[in-house]
DNA sequence: AAGTTCACCAACCGCGTTTTT
DNA sequence: GAAAAACGCGGTTGGTGAACT
């Protein structure tokens, strides 16, 4: 015998999630955890399944996402990660904390792949495009070789890939999942600290005796490391979209002012 | 102003892996 | 150990708003 079935797929609801569904999922998890995604539907009152709930919990609900477009510093990161990893995004995303894979993976097809496409940049290689009716003409071995021209397009390569091709030229890495993030990070942690404060919203915001449910703020890589932002306009521009967002899934103004008070405090 | 094309992104689908019985 | 379902990942699609003609 195996397991058992994890919805009857029968009324089955698809398409975008609602408010309600929304506020429903957040507030089962808030209170219960995700002991294992198939209960969770039932168990919140949702018609879906659990592989959805799944699904909007970390690509949108999850309290530790950052919200708003990436930075260039984190664009870098992923040009970087991508030519180690290839399209391996959830991979990618464990180096990014507050995106998801799917954000990432959006982000590659939509802004990165034309950005270096028109740099000369094959997204795919990372290595410089070829050109196509005269290099046709030369060997295979002879198009693997970047060539003089391909060479005119490094000064815009070296920007991303900070001065050489780890897949061409540089040893293996130890540990390609584990790269070493000590020089590119420090610019990343510092665009990430501001956001930070939406951690504190959660941890504080929300929680209740049944939170965290498990310990996500450890699952959050190094994000101990850093305190509340400050006060500057800048710095609390995400409040403004979790106002947005909680108002959206129907936490109403109280619990913004709660939020509020914590990050001035 | 209306129609068309483009760009973005949330959500779905399918498949390989892992877990459970 | 085998079978079956859950889980997680990567690819793809479809809806929506913006930009363009």
């Amino acid at each position: 015998m195996g397991r058992q079935p994890c919805c009857d797929k029968l009324g089955v609801k698809k398409g975008p999630w609602t408010a309600e569904e929304d506020r429903k999922l957040v507030n089962f998890i808030l209170t219960h955890g995700h002991c294992c995604w198939r209960a969770v539907p039932k168990l919140a009152g949702l018609r879906r399944c659990g592989k959805s709930c799944r699904l909007r919990w970390t690509n949108y609900l999850r309290p530790d996402l950052k919200r708003g477009l990436l930075n260039e510093a984190e664009e870098q990161l992923i040009i970087e990660l991508h030519a180690r990893l290839g399209n391996k995004w959830s991979k990618i995303a464990a180096k990014l904390p507050g995106r998801t894979d799917n954000e990432i993976k959006n982000h590659w097809n939509t802004h990165i792949k034309k950005k270096l496409t028109k740099m000369g940049i094959d997204p795919v290689t990372h290595q410089p495009l070829q050109k196509p009716p005269v290099a046709a003409a030369t060997s295979q071995e002879e198009a693997a070789e970047p060539s003089s021209d391909a060479h005119e397009n490094d000064h815009g390569r070296q920007r991303f890939y900070s001065g050489s091709d780890h897949r061409q030229q540089d040893p293996p890495l130890k540990d390609p999942a584990l790269v070493d993030n000590s020089s590119i990070d420090m610019e990343v942690k510092s665009s990430v600290k501001d956001d930070l404060a939406t951690n504190v919203f959660w941890a504080e915001g929300f929680v209740n005796e049944n939170w965290p449910p498990w310990d996500f703020l450890d699952a959050v890589e190094g994000y101990g490391e850093f305190g509340v932002s400050s006060t500057s306009s800048e710095n609390s521009s995400w409040l403004l979209d979790y106002q947005t967002f909680s108002e959206d899934i129907g936490f109403g103004d109280g619990f913004m002012n709660e939020v509020d008070m914590n990050v001035k405090d």
